[in-house]
DNA sequence: CCGCCTCGAGTTCT
DNA sequence: CTCGAGGCGG
């Protein structure tokens, strides 16, 4: 006899009551109020207390049910099979307890039959009936058992065969899988619906659902809805067709229906985590749909009979491999404007602060105006953010359903002039995009001197962002001459610095006189003159006075320069105030001159492309390693690439390289290629 | 004129 | 790292 804690039972009916409650919001009302993982959390809290005190498990707890009645303004349909559904493991440990139960259960059985992989979409759970290879009917999840017939409108969506093609499909049978709305679709629909005055939807999900339930098939026929087809259930005593889920996969897209992609006949545990990984990591990012984990299933399905049911609700030879959410809500607290280097006008979201796949999301990039007007997005809404991987975040859209109706939020506006100087904005060429054009915006020479300092350009250390802006704010500074007239005792007036770190400053910035003329011509930050276009003007010319007289003719004759480079450089020596900049550049008697380039070498000729991390060289190093012996280093592989060195770690360069031919060496034969 | 190869520029968080 | 556009070769 088991002594129930009674904070446990009092927790227990806590939690039953708002899983109900979320229940009901959701399938019922269809307004979810509390995040997918919020939910789980509950659902797992209370299946540990249940499981902890077995007394505590009652007959209508939430556990035991798989959803609730559903509404029923459409017909209900009976499922053939019960739809269940799926245990969850979020993560490797959890997964492997799942396997070790398996084997616990049918022996070495489960190894031998290896482990069928898919992607676990986020949609809504159909059951299509077909009928000599007809579809005669099609129904939501519902509660499992009974669903809401919703035929007419899945007759609707392409992507589902109203015949099936091929031959051997069973008399009857249920064909299972998931409807969903695609982002790209999603996001035209809510545009067409805001020019329309209409309301928009929240997510790509409950867009879905809401499609499938309407009345009208007309309704649902103009929503953009997609199907993939993971499964099929008959009448006991049919013979399955497939004696595996994998054969199964390739069955049911021969019979013209369609499977999710990336999935994966794994042998091993290690293999099916190692897939998940890369899913989660890269792959999710690129799905033009939303996905919410991976599923697991015991390949051989021979051995499904066997392994039973967990009390009714989730059968024990599939699981679901939950991903960390991928998408949140959160409020826009404002749209804000950077002012680039090159003067464009950056607008940026300041968000409320998320927890999105264990990073907080604060900031996410606009783009361009042009995209906030296409999604209408306006300060306070409440948005969808995504983030995937290493991936950039990203405002999916505005939820307008939680705009204040009575009071909605100010249309916002693209800026007519630059928001720092304020000078009249300009469009550039890209559509979308604003440009400040005065050259002395304080934003732009700020951002103009990060630039002058940064590693690449005059690699001058100690000079950050916070001290730049300090420099400037006391007015020591204006441009990047300015700085070789800096004397530590000037800088020990200011705040925050101590006698050494000023020292230290005045120092490095002297040291970088030395630089190179094409570091030189990098930093000044002239449109179009990156580090390769600099380094082919300082080579052509040698000497800063011969490419600041240089006629266009006479740069276009560079190898790999054009007009728009041509163009842009005479251009900018032209300019009274650049060619004041460059007379205090050589009173500060930096360096005009670029050295003379060896043109031997045992590389000469030859490109590659560097991924992943080096036994001992940095990347840096390697390719300073390689240009010194006449290489050349590019960023993208192709067939033209030599050879691409590859370290620890490569990134999806590697990929590329093996299926383009090109040879993938290692840091030692890199060496070797030397001598 | 088209297609491929490169380069330039901007960007978030740990 | 990725997108878009510059530049070149066919």
């Amino acid at each position: 006899m088991t002594v129930v804690d009674p904070a446990d039972a009092a927790r227990a009916a806590t939690l039953r009551e708002e899983i109900e409650r979320a229940n009901h919001n959701y399938y019922v009302l269809d307004r979810p109020t509390i995040s997918d993982a919020e939910y789980d959390r509950l659902f797992r809290e209370l299946q540990a207390l249940e499981q902890r005190n077995p007394t505590l498990r009652t007959a209508d707890s939430p556990t035991i049910r798989v959803g609730v009645e559903p509404r029923s303004a459409l017909v209900k349909h009976q499922h053939l099979v019960p739809m269940l559904s799926l245990g969850n493991a979020f993560n490797a440990e959890e997964l492997q307890e799942w396997e070790d139960r398996l084997i616990r259960l049918a022996g070495d059985e489960v190894r031998r039959s290896g482990y069928a992989c898919e992607l676990k979409i986020d949609g809504v759970a159909v059951s299509l009936t077909y009928r000599e290879g007809v579809l005669i009917a099609g129904a939501t999840r519902g509660n499992g058992v009974i669903g809401e017939n919703v035929t007419a409108n899945l007759r609707t969506i392409r992507s589902i065969p109203l015949r099936l093609r091929g031959t051997g499909h069973p008399l009857v049978m249920e064909v299972r899988g998931e409807v969903y709305m695609p982002f790209s679709g999603f996001v035209r629909m809510n545009e067409e619906r805001v020019r329309a005055g209409e309301p928009v939807f929240a997510n790509p999900r409950n867009s879905a659902a809401g499609a499938l339930r309407q009345l009208d098939p007309a309704v649902s026929a103009a929503r953009p809805l997609r199907f993939f087809a993971y499964q099929v259930a008959f009448h006991d005593g049919v013979d399955c067709p497939a004696r595996s889920q994998f054969e199964m996969l390739d069955l049911l897209e021969s019979w013209g229906l369609l499977v999710a992609p990336h999935r994966l006949c794994a042998e091993t545990l290690v293999d099916v985590h190692a897939w998940a990984e890369t899913i989660e990591q890269r792959v999710r990012a690129e799905l033009d749909f939303a996905i919410d984990g991976a599923v697991v299933k015991v390949n051989d399905m021979r051995l499904w009979p066997e392994l039973g049911v967990v009390g009714g609700r989730e059968p024990r030879y599939a699981i679901a491999r939950k991903f960390a959410p991928d998408i949140a809500e959160t409020r826009l607290l404002k749209i804000e404007i950077n002012v680039g280097r090159t003067g464009s006008l950056n607008p940026f979201a300041v968000l409320q602060p998320v927890e999105i796949g264990g990073a907080t999301v604060q900031l996410a990039t606009l783009h361009n105006f042009e995209l906030i007007r296409e999604k209408d997005l306006r300060d306070g809404d409440i948005v969808l953010v995504k983030r995937a991987g290493e991936v950039i975040p990203q405002v999916i859209g505005p939820v307008p359903d939680r705009r204040d109706r009575d009071n909605p939020p100010l249309r916002f506006n693209p800026p007519t002039h630059c928001p720092v100087c304020g000078t009249k904005a300009v469009p550039g060429i890209d559509r979308g995009m604003l440009y400040c054009p005065n050259f002395e915006c304080p934003a732009r020479q700020l951002e103009g001197l990060v630039h002058f300092a940064s590693r690449r350009a005059m690699d001058i250390r100690g000079l950050s962002y916070a001290r730049i802006r300090q420099l400037l704010d006391a007015g020591l500074i204006t441009d990047p001459s300015d700085l070789f007239d800096l004397r530590p005792g000037q800088l020990k007036q200011l705040e925050r610095f101590a006698d050494r770190s000023a020292e230290q400053l005045v120092q490095a910035i002297q040291a970088s006189r030395a630089q190179p003329l094409s570091r030189l011509l990098f930093a000044l930050g002239i449109d179009h003159v990156g580090e390769t276009a600099a380094r082919q003007l300082a080579r052509h010319f040698g000497n800063m006075d011969d490419i600041a007289k240089a006629t266009r003719d006479e740069i276009l004759a560079i190898h790999g320069i054009g007009e728009a480079i041509a163009d842009s450089v005479t251009g900018w020596f032209a300019n009274p105030a650049a060619r004041r900049l460059v007379e205090k550049l050589r009173r500060g008697e930096l360096n005009f001159e670029e050295p003379r380039q060896k043109t031997t070498g045992a590389l000469r000729g030859m490109t590659f492309v560097l991924t992943g991390t080096l036994d001992t060289l940095s990347r840096e190093q390697a390719a300073d390693l390689i240009e010194a012996n006449g290489g050349k280093v590019t960023s993208g592989v192709s067939k033209k690439t030599s050879y691409v060195v590859a370290g620890a770690d490569p990134g999806s360069k590697l990929e590329k390289a093996t299926t383009l031919g090109v040879p993938v060496i290692g840091e030692q034969e890199l060496r070797r290629l030397l001598t």
